[in-house]
DNA sequence: GTATATTTGTATGGATCGTTATAAAAATCA
DNA sequence: TGATTTTTATAACGATCCATACAAATATAC
């Protein structure tokens, strides 16, 4: 629960913050991407943000809490991604392109090698033994497949998809292209390769349109 | 490098081990595969194993080698599992369920919840920063797409598939089904859920049967 | 038997882990 | 100014990390 939210009240009592615990966040979370959760230190976190460990502890609980405030926000960002791709009036190749490249400018963000995505690179491996991560993942999962569902229904009455298709079938493929695609990106997989596998698992997905073209 | 594999030659000189080098691989494999590599101390293999840290040090070098070691024979049986599933003479589609039938078995294998796939539960979070990780990972990824897309063409070959489809996009598909089955797996979804996700995938993947049936 | 070779268990070293006690620093309130 | 409030940095706590020294244990070779 980040504070610093306060509206500039009456002004606070004692010493000021030194550190904004939005950005505070956003380190620990870059961090967090690239060693993931056990592989991460407090002092690394302390070492990326500049905050001390009676900073961090006073801001954010513990190691675990901060994790799950990141994994939140990172669920936050990636899934308003996609739906602000796949929520513009394109067609629905179109669509599914957009929320791919903007699933890709996300694992290929930061410095140095490709991250991937935050969930599949770092909560994963954590989901087997902590309850509260694995909660976090499988209700990010819904959501995603359930974003995809209802932009193939939406396909299928425009007429952009055949009636026949399964949207919850697509919407899982769809899904899982964009996991391997998270896999594949921090193996080492080059950005423009992993457009053209995009492309190609669209053009599968989206099928023969239908008769009017 | 597993040794005890020497042919019982003329009797050995010391003491004899009291353990054996591949049940310990295993033990130290399923240790690795809930808590993650970061996330697996010594001392935790050393409770799965019976052995002690320096009996350890003496077979495997290290924890590094160690991991290394039970992922590359992680990927020998489940790559193998893979072909296997796809080598018989079976329809694309039966092929197809049998090698997600064959990735759920090693999945959902073990006591307790399912692990999901070694690779994408353990190595994928430390790609990003081991060098050694990475080259196995990529190396397997790229076995895995090369298998699905041998069968698509000889599908092709044998009139089951589609002239037109393209056996790289859909190898990558089949692929990304796996990997999403793997994640939903040690997320905590139910085998039989992500059975029927495989088997809608596999009617998305194998498309409309050429005219012959 | 004695010497040699190999593995074993115990015990521990030095570093790092997550976390917290403590007190100085920096602000407002009176 | 002095009292109060909040954050800061330093230092350290016990626990655990990976790794190894050491000597007892157990086999063969002579």
């Amino acid at each position: 629960m980040a504070r610093k939210k306060s509206e500039t009240g009456p002004a606070r009592r004692g010493r000021p913050p030194a550190y904004d615990t939005e950005t505070a966040l956003k380190r620990a979370t870059e961090t967090f991407w690239r060693t993931g959760y056990s592989g991460t230190s407090l002092d690394k976190v302390a070492a990326a943000t500049g905050m001390s460990p009676p900073s961090l502890y006073a801001v954010f609980g513990n190691k675990h809490a901060l994790y799950l405030e990141a994994l939140a926000r990172y669920w936050e960002i990636s899934l308003a991604a996609t739906r602000e791709a796949l929520a513009g009036d394109h067609p629905l190749d179109e669509a599914l392109m957009l929320a791919y490249d903007a699933a890709l400018s996300i694992y290929f963000s930061g410095k140095g090698s490709a991250r991937g995505c935050f969930v599949v690179g770092t909560a994963v491996t954590e989901v087997a033994e902590d309850a509260a991560i694995r909660s976090s993942v499988a209700t990010g999962l819904r959501a995603i497949d359930a974003d995809f569902e209802a932009r193939f229904r939406l396909a299928q009455d425009k007429g952009e998809l055949d009636r026949e298709a399964d949207p919850a079938a697509l919407a899982i493929l769809a899904a899982a292209t964009m996991q391997t695609i998270a896999i594949r990106a921090r193996a080492g997989a080059r950005r423009a390769d992993l457009r053209e596998i995009a492309r190609k698992a669209v053009t599968v997905i989206c099928g023969r349109q239908p008769e009017a073209r």
